[in-house]
DNA sequence: GGCCAGGACACCA
DNA sequence: TGGTGTCATGGC
């Protein structure tokens, strides 16, 4: 079996699994952002608390976050850790967005992904999954988010090296995948459910509905 | 009470 | 370019 049929083969055991997993979950497109930039290394329950704050602060929105000052920020996201950093790259995107898409995420929308994804690279605090995160989730746009279950998954299962970069995680499964907002969308969640469930930094796997999977030669 | 979570960046060689 | 330290909370 070639690599794509593999791959859609996998998302087909992890749907069957597990059923769509309705993601992002936030209640709008600038959430989605705020989430991204605050889940970074740090696991999603403590993202809800910080999130949760916010939103009964009426400060989810980055006109508001624009108008406070960091140190005011950084208090209300304190449970999402590393707070005084993803404060300043919270400023530093509300900026951004103030600036070139005023605050409109309608606006940024229209944008080409390929600049997009530029812009936020360029930002502070935003790296490739983070950029590639919000490019998905938030704006829509058919790029394949790689992040660490991902890659224990499928390192495991033989397909590539849990080393190997980013980039070439992400080559992978769009050289292979058709871009497709929707496939890519419950792809990289089912990936990260099953990596919540199954796929812990030291393997016990026995329950994992991709047991037995090894890659094929092609 | 230790381990680790849906990363990114700075600094050094 | 790669290797390592820093950031500094809360759940299990």
């Amino acid at each position: 079996m070639g690599i794509k049929r593999q791959l859609m083969d996998i998302y087909r055991r992890l749907y069957a699994a597990f059923g769509s997993r309705n993601w992002w979950p936030a209640d709008s497109a600038e959430e989605v952002i705020f989430g991204a930039i605050l889940t970074q290394n740090i696991s999603w329950k403590n993202v809800e608390q910080a999130l949760a704050t916010l939103k009964a602060e009426g400060t989810l929105s980055f006109k508001a976050v624009a108008g406070m000052g960091e140190q005011r920020l950084a208090e209300l996201i304190r449970p999402a850790r590393f707070l005084n950093q993803k404060a300043r790259g919270l400023k530093v995107f509300a900026g951004y967005f103030g600036e070139r898409y005023g605050f409109s995420i309608k606006r940024m929308m229209k944008q080409d992904m390929g600049v997009l994804r530029d812009e936020l690279l360029n930002l502070y605090l935003i790296g490739p999954e983070t950029a590639d995160s919000i490019l998905l989730y938030a704006l829509e746009k058919p790029v394949f988010v790689i992040d660490v279950y991902t890659k224990r998954i499928f390192s495991r299962h033989g397909f590539l090296e849990m080393e190997d970069s980013y980039d070439a995680y992400q080559r992978f499964f769009m050289g292979n995948l058709l871009p497709d907002v929707k496939l890519y969308n419950e792809y990289h969640a089912l990936l990260v459910h099953a990596g919540n469930q199954f796929c812990k930094p030291k393997p016990n796997c026995t329950p994992c509905p991709l047991n037995n999977l090894r890659k094929s030669s092609t």
